[in-house]
DNA sequence: ATTGTAATCTTGACAGTGTCAAGATTTTAA
DNA sequence: TTAAAATCTTGACACTGTCAAGATTACAAT
């Protein structure tokens, strides 16, 4: 929905776009909003018609990451729709998929590079989402036996938790090789989630 | 072992715990190594006698959270010698209650601030160990029948990858508080543990 | 259509940053 | 005692986030 109006255009899309493939060539450390609107070909301080502050331009950044993460689950939902443990599974083989092929977006989200994620709500809103839909699943694994009874909202921390723990540590280096010689992360990650719904 | 010698006497401890202090109060954003230096009472480049760069001071950092995280599981360790899920559940206890009385080293720790850690050996070979003192327990806890028999790595990680996860997650601020209001973190986390342990 | 206002963007400046080069001081070892 | 090595300082540079002032453009009300 691009309104091609104004001076540039969409500068601000521009800007989380240009933001984006700094992350991905560069990393986190060379995110610099010089560097960000030069590749937008505007002035350095151009970005401050759209971004109150840096924190402000990783807040879009990191929000659109939800987005995309939040689709993609949503989609892993509803291509199993009938089927609670393949959502499971599937939902955190996505979550897995989305980390390494976004490594860098991926740590902004959760590596506390945002510092007062509470002020931004279209943050909040679509983190609280994806949340949400981990919930959701749970709860229709429940529904249907597969998980035990009980606060659903905490059994999906537990479970969403783990998923993002594994790949968390995964992404930091932190698992040793002879561990990923013996299986894959997305291995790893069904057995756990295979463990925790077998009672 | 203060080597209390040279011009400053112990320049680069102080420059550490300078820098721990400034995490502390300040937080990782405001980290810099000319800050660092004035808080130690030196000029602005005398850091770069005892670390390369700011990556090396941040590494020296890491290291010593992981030092002291790693004695805070010895010392459950030794101290339920005859009780290996008291031991696991202990670790994950003391894991917990590493991470927020030092929230900002922990974020440190994990929050890719450092970037190549494989160049820094000691921070390899303490990070290492720590891990390894899972994988410990989680033999302890085969040998004892309270854990399925299998590779005690990879289960080590899924164990300490849904405690981390949860606390990383916590940390960020991505546990809602409806969830928090009916358990605590130090609840929740026990709770995934009996889960996962229970077959 | 004109005009005033708001949105957008630029130029210029400032303080803070990491880091290098050159040199001064001090410790240590020969 | 002296030469070398370690430690620390001064000064400089490019780069950063951010502010202030002003220029340009879009748009809404008349």
């Amino acid at each position: 929905m691009k309104s091609k109006t104004y001076h540039h255009g969409d500068l601000k899309n521009a800007l989380i776009k240009a933001g984006v493939e700094i992350l991905a060539k560069e990393g986190i450390g060379k995110l610099s909003l010089r560097k960000v609107a030069l590749k937008a070909g505007v002035s350095h301080t151009a970005p401050y018609s759209h971004f109150s502050d840096k924190q402000s331009l990783i807040a879009a950044i990191s929000t659109e990451g939800f987005q995309k993460l939040s689709k993609s689950l949503d989609s892993v939902i509803k291509s199993h729709a009938d089927n609670p443990k393949k959502q499971l599974i599937e939902s955190a083989q996505a979550y897995v998929k989305f980390a390494f092929a976004n490594k860098d977006i991926f740590k902004i989200m959760f590596s506390s590079a945002l510092e007062k994620e509470k002020e931004y709500p279209a943050f909040v809103e679509v983190s609280q989402k994806t949340f949400h839909q981990v919930v959701e699943i749970v709860e229709a694994c429940q529904e249907a036996g597969i998980i035990k009874s009980g606060e659903a909202d905490v059994l999906a921390v537990i479970i969403w938790g783990q998923v993002h723990g594994i790949i968390a540590l995964a992404i930091e280096g932190q698992i040793s090789h002879t561990v990923l010689e013996k299986k894959s992360l997305a291995e790893i990650v069904t057995q756990a989630i295979e463990q925790a719904i077998k009672k």
